[in-house]
DNA sequence: CATTGACCCTCCAGTAACTGGAAGCCTCAT
DNA sequence: ATGAGGCTTCCAGTTACTGGAGGGTCAATG
């Protein structure tokens, strides 16, 4: 299969899974003249890596799934360990934003946005604090 | 001022006020010697850029803010609209998380987590369906 | 048989916003 | 004079691609 066929079937785009090739995620052979030849196989690794990038997951968290998700003798827990990690840091992430979110928000509602420079925004990014 | 009591006053490291005149955020003197010289209106865009980028802004976001911050005849019109937008992108990015924690979260919850190879995570992420 | 259009290939560069490190000058205190 | 910091520049690396240039390959058509 060449390269355009699996990007259809596997939904990740060729530049891409050229991209993945690089890094060593996947290793296509090659036909005699020069391009690409896929397996279903690879197919599926590439959903799969889709699927991974898709919650998420960085790179190296997909080369480790990828790993367990052809070793027959994975444990599940090994794999439990690198989703909840990430997961944790998903919610790190989502408490940073709300936080960002609550301020803004406020500021936003407190300015009025009309033609006078006077602004609630200006002035909590403002460090007047340090002039006192 | 040199660098490293800026970077203590304003809160920014000192590699990343160097890189602030790289891209032209900010333009301070030279002394004698060679060494950037600070004035205290320096320390008072830095602290400003500090807090707007801990708001999330973009260093573009940041440089109009900033000539807001600076135009004494500024609409906050104009301020409310880079902080409206800003906003709903932080909202775009909370909603996507959101998404991929719940996901993980009940992939998480599903997984035994145990010595046996069998895992709710990596079917979910295995593209089976393909192979129907 | 030549051409055309759709594929495929390999580099190279750019993205966002820094951060780390090397190599080397400046300054001040001992 | 020497040593500890502080300052300088420049280069490289980070994350995960994406776009584009320049150039082969293939199947079908005229």
């Amino acid at each position: 299969m060449n390269i355009g066929d699996v990007a259809r079937q596997s939904g990740v785009p060729a530049k891409t899974i050229r991209y993945y090739e690089d890094i060593g995620l996947i290793r296509p052979n090659r036909s005699e003249n020069g391009y690409r030849a896929f397996t279903e196989n690879h197919v599926h690794k590439l959903a799969f890596l889709g699927r991974a990038r898709a919650l998420g997951f960085t790179i190296e968290d997909c080369r480790t799934l990828l790993s367990l998700y052809e070793d027959e003798k994975r444990e599940s827990m090994q794999v439990k360990a690198v989703a909840e990690d990430h997961l944790r840091q998903i919610e790190e992430k989502i408490a940073k934003l709300q936080s960002m979110r609550a301020t803004l928000a406020e500021l936003v509602e407190k300015c009025a946005g009309d033609h006078r420079p006077d602004c609630p925004i200006i002035e909590d990014l403002s460090p007047e604090r340090l002039a006192k």
